[in-house]
DNA sequence: GTCCTGCTTCAAGTCGGCTTGAGGTCAAGT
DNA sequence: ACTTGACCTCAAGCCGACTTGAAGCAGGAC
């Protein structure tokens, strides 16, 4: 296999995340090196894609301890498909949320009424209740 | 006009909106009272239709920096009819690759791989160039 | 032998969006 | 007169995800 061994320079140079991201991301137990060379970590290759699905995650909106959760320590066999197919879920009711967002922007940017406000189809969506309420039930997404 | 004169504990009320989180919105110039009853505040009943709005736009993700711009203080007419459109196809980016990333997470729970890492559909996630490069251009979401 | 480079640790700082707490004002009720 | 309750201000704290900075080690080039 060319399952190389690589230092954090490397790993920084081909994933493009910093060596104090990746630090953090081993200190949270997102990732791991195999061993150590003197105090230098020395990392697989492996770690190179699950920093992508990491990233991917983390595009997403799953926070650290979410992407922990759902790919167990170093992104193995995991007994979380269900937790998977939760999150999909949730991604759906999201995004059904952002679609209906979106609509209304285009409709806002487009629509002459004098204030956005008065605007009938605004006023439509401020008054769903499944938005008025929760405060966070959503579930939406985090940089 | 039934638009009466309500104190903040009533915008609390009805609005479900902390007392504290009005104010700090009051400071960063998203709503504003009418006028002071001696220290107390007093607004008016539009108010609740702007936290409605501000509420919307939070929940897609949108900063309070972003909200202000979006629509001018006090949700009024706003020259950012180009912005709102500019946002709208930002949604409609975040909705596509949201999309893909539930795709990914319903075949990942399905997917009988021992690792998720060697799911053949995973890779090709994750070597996606356009979730690789950027770190944060997608522009999401936050709660 | 000492300088540079690349790595290390640990503590503290940053940012957004609030919340919390101490201490103060003010009108109404008893 | 005094307490209660609703409101106020201002400063500080919190969380997640990092970044920054100071201070140190390890190995090679000169």
């Amino acid at each position: 296999m060319d399952n190389v061994e690589i230092g954090i320079g490397e790993v920084v140079r081909r994933s493009g995340v910093p060596a104090s991201t990746l630090r953090y991301y081993e200190e949270r137990g997102l990732i791991s090196c195999v061993r150590r060379r003197g105090l230098a970590r020395v990392f697989e290759t492996t770690v190179l894609e699950q920093l992508a699905l990491i990233a991917v995650c983390r595009s997403a909106g799953f926070s650290l301890d979410e992407i922990l959760l759902m790919f167990a320590p170093d992104g193995r066999p995991s007994p979380n498909r269900a937790m998977l197919a939760a999150k999909a879920d949730e991604l759906d009711a999201t995004i059904r949320r952002l679609a209906s967002m979106r609509d209304d922007l285009r409709h806002a940017a487009a629509c002459p009424a004098p204030s956005h406000l008065e605007c009938p189809s605004f006023q439509r969506v401020l008054n769903a209740p499944d938005l008025r309420r929760d405060g966070d039930g959503g579930g939406l997404v985090g940089r």
